[in-house]
DNA sequence: TTGCAATAGTTTCGACTCGATACTAATAGT
DNA sequence: ACTATTAGTATCGAGTCGAAACTATTGCAA
């Protein structure tokens, strides 16, 4: 394969996010509220602040805050201060922010369309490529809690060695910016 | 595959757009921008208005029209008026337009470094996707000039039968918006 | 313990996107 | 000769984007 497949792959990846953002820009929500949301229902309670935003998306905490001010207004998510540090932010999905995250789309429609197989090696090619492009960026990958070489498995989910806390079945499977690969 | 790797596979696709669009806003060009003069390269003569690009991108007049104004103030594209059709406007990229497309990017030094057999895949069910996501949606294909069935080989190059124009051997394999597959 | 430095988050700035809407000018069809 | 359609533009309000300046809190070291 050629510079020439190369370019088109990068093209067709940015083509087929912005078709999807399209259909998002309809509704009440704009592509980074979206991204916003969706990323809050992918991390578990220790990851869902402003900076873990604005790290996971390539973006600045400045620009995060204002997207989850826009949230809040519009009641998607909530704001949870902690009292153990005062400066620190968590956000929590409301029941509508749920809702939003599940609504039906374009990219969703068409990738559950697909043939089983090609989904499959397009999954794997796209986690390759990922992978790849963090590393080049030198970005954290933001793995998933029982990955974790802080993680311990216990009867009913598991624990944090590193933050000393229990954690719930649901939440081992979460994103955790703490994370390291075990 | 089920429910949950749709999600994540729609995520990841959006995550790379996303990380790509980080590193294009640096420079003095936005995404949107970008995508623009990506457009343009790739376009023939005939379909480079922001009619059709608003159609390719899934936007707007309105908001390519805006677009365009602004690369043309930097220096990225010129106008050109159709003497013919005194509405149309034809847009054609610079040499600092050429050379904004080339600039080496995050997402293309990623794909670069792909194994050749995950990029073919990777490239092969994007395109499969590609195709159900614009059925779905109702949007032309914008298939390249010599896959069209107004199409005619030459011994140098080509000719369209529908706008009775002949063709550079490099024109026809840009994109022409009047294309219907052969 | 006082005195910074680092961290978390916010605000403001200017350029720009986004869809929607209302507009002008040119062309096509009846 | 009308009228509908098409091509492009201007303007609006909400929001994004990075950058930079800002506040409040926390951590560390002398």
């Amino acid at each position: 394969m050629g510079m020439e497949d190369d370019l088109y792959t990068r093209e067709l990846i940015n083509r087929l996010a912005r078709l999807d953002a399209t259909s998002a820009w309809k509704g009440d929500l704009n592509p980074a509220q979206k991204a916003a949301l969706t990323y809050l229902a992918r991390a578990n309670r220790f990851s869902r602040s402003p900076s873990h935003l604005a790290e996971y998306l390539g973006s600045t905490r400045g620009t995060i805050s204002q997207t989850f001010k826009a949230l809040v207004q519009k009641g998607y998510v909530t704001e949870r201060r902690s009292q153990a540090d005062k400066r620190a932010i968590s956000f929590d999905l409301t029941e509508k922010g749920v809702q939003a995250i599940d609504a039906p789309n374009l990219l969703g429609r068409g990738i559950s369309k697909m043939d089983q197989q090609i989904k499959k090696d397009l999954l794997t090619s796209l986690e390759v490529l990922s992978r790849q492009l963090l590393k080049e960026n030198g970005s954290r990958a933001f793995g998933v809690c029982n990955q974790c070489r802080h993680f311990s498995a216990r009867k009913n989910g598991g624990h944090c060695m590193l933050l000393s806390e229990d954690l719930s079945p649901a939440e081992t499977l979460k994103i955790c910016h703490e994370q390291e690969a075990a």
